[in-house]
DNA sequence: CTGAAAGCGCTAACAA
DNA sequence: TTGTTAGCGCTTTCAG
């Protein structure tokens, strides 16, 4: 079947282990030999086994990801710049779907055990720092976006606390008093500092938030629809909104409309992102720009650091800028 | 530093053959043998070296799955639904991003040959079939969405041909004549058959379509905005427009409002997948509703009935269903 | 500069 | 039902 180091060797009239040399771009092997061993591999079309490499090397050149889903834009984006700077250092990335699932984190996080892979990202996380901890004898770990508390390595992250403060606050001063507030999925750091930020700009305008106003788990598209719909049947609905995603804002918009709520007149909705929907929707959104790229590059160098020159693996925060982007939804 | 499997016997007091058996869950094993494994694999905290066990099987559980981009909405709804059935049948799904790039394709195509993965799905192709071909002896392969001509394998597929067909004759019942033709970045099966759909129903209702009239490359939003600054300036504008992707139409429809033209008074613009955005758009994108999760999931099904049941791999078309969604863009 | 040989951790005959 | 043993294909000392 598929040639072996072996085959070459033979063919090539040499060592298994000069053929290796060669493979691995060792020094001290002379060019005559060298010629002889491409020629057999090119005629055998031999192609090393990983799988024997990775046995023998103890190393995959593979780091994963993990995130809440693909198909959210934000992750996607996220990936692809991650995925773009491991290439081009010999790395693949394995994207994980953890799906907000304690369970599904740890079986990936099990990877670094069974040396599926060298290091892992996380751009979501379920778990406590104390499980994590760990895994980190098998290989680093970074966080990215989201956090773990007390976490003692590299975490590449958006002050969530002031962006959802300056966002707040634009809505104060646009004159609006009664605030609602629209949280993600759970409340890990991430969504514990948002949380912060917008109620420091609350209270410094000593406003006052009705029980009714506070909304979670609030992700998708449909999740803004249906909110928009609660708030439709009111009595004493918010005059405006800060969400936690451009798509909540977005299904929340394209509901008002249906309902006769108009958008800001009768509600400004604020999104978080910048996401293409938000330029794209009419009235176009006012949000917090987040430079995702930028986020996964900068993750990813750290990360390819960390594996590459083996820098040692010790905790700080790397801030990414954000800013705020007003269009016409508030 | 990691515990192997001989430590496991060891402290088991038994042979690493019976430690593999219970891995494994192979029958022959005394429940009482399997407890005293169990009981020591915990206390080492051992986990099977996959590697090991990869060089060892010749299997990965792994399937690659080659994309042009993961940020492209499309890929990552396809994406997601293939994850899901992977992983509830035991493999893990790896990422490629081509980014059309035939090189790049090549590369993810050796992972068959190091053994990396054990199968491959195009869901966007730039090779040659007799290419590719070669590599069927390392793995299945399976084509999901694009193709590869006279590919003699599985082929997952939406009639790009009557789809197009169906868009285009919807443009022209509502007595549009002036069509314009909008394609994506290539001339695979994908494209021709979508091209060919369309002059046909153009061929059938008799129109003329100007040279100046036919667009190619447009794959985003701002593809989609820079056609429509093309469109503002011409003699003889076009007055429709059938799109390849939801996000050029939703690119166009946005720009139109910055020229003054109006959507679809001045232009009707189509779109092609029924992207989320497609609903949010004010006016609301006319488009092809491809049932993406759907096409992921048979695909995932396919490729799984040939790596678990061995089916043989043999060349069929196995047809996804579509349908016109009309809204306020035409 | 090159080769011989040991072994990475695991599984699967083959024996017992 | 369990153990012994021979590799899977590669890299890396250690000798020469």
């Amino acid at each position: 079947m598929m040639p072996t180091i072996e085959d070459v060797a033979k063919l090539a009239g040499l060592s298994p282990a000069t053929i290796s040399r060669v493979i691995n771009n060792h020094p001290y092997v002379s060019q005559e030999k060298k010629d002889l061993v491409f020629k057999a591999m090119k005629e055998l079309g031999y192609v090393p086994n990983s799988n024997a490499q990775r046995l023998r090397k103890q190393k995959t050149e593979t780091i994963a990801v993990l995130i809440e889903r693909i198909a959210n834009p934000f992750f996607s984006q996220l990936v692809e710049s991650m995925d773009i700077i491991a290439n081009e250092n010999g790395y693949k990335l394995l994207i994980c779907q953890t799906n907000n699932d304690k369970r599904k984190e740890l079986e990936y996080l099990n990877l670094l055990k069974t040396k599926q892979i060298d290091a892992l990202i996380f751009a979501s996380i379920e778990s406590e720092w104390s499980v994590v901890e760990n895994f980190l004898q098998y290989g680093p770990i970074v966080f990215c976006n989201d956090f773990a508390e007390s976490a003692s390595v590299p975490i590449i992250y958006l002050d969530q606390y002031r962006s959802a403060y300056t966002g707040t606050k634009h809505l104060i001063d646009k004159g609006y008093t009664k605030l609602s507030y629209c949280g993600g999925s759970k409340l890990t750091c991430l969504g514990r500092d948002r949380k912060n930020g917008f109620m420091s700009a609350v209270e410094e305008a000593g406003l006052n938030i009705l029980d009714q106003w506070w909304f979670k788990d609030a992700l998708t598209i449909e999740d803004g629809k249906q909110i928009l719909r609660k708030i439709s049947v009111m009595d004493n609905p918010p005059d405006a909104i800060f969400t936690g995603s451009d798509e909540v804002a977005a299904g929340m918009i394209k509901e008002a409309k249906s309902c006769g709520i108009k958008v800001p007149g009768d509600l400004a909705v604020m999104g978080f992102d910048n996401q293409p929907i938000a330029e794209l929707m009419e009235p176009g959104i006012t949000t917090i720009c987040q430079p995702v790229k930028q986020m996964g590059i900068q993750t990813m160098d750290v990360m390819i650091d960390l594996l590459v020159n083996k820098r040692k693996l010790e905790h700080r925060f790397i801030q990414i800028p954000f800013h705020l982007v007003v269009r016409e939804s508030t």
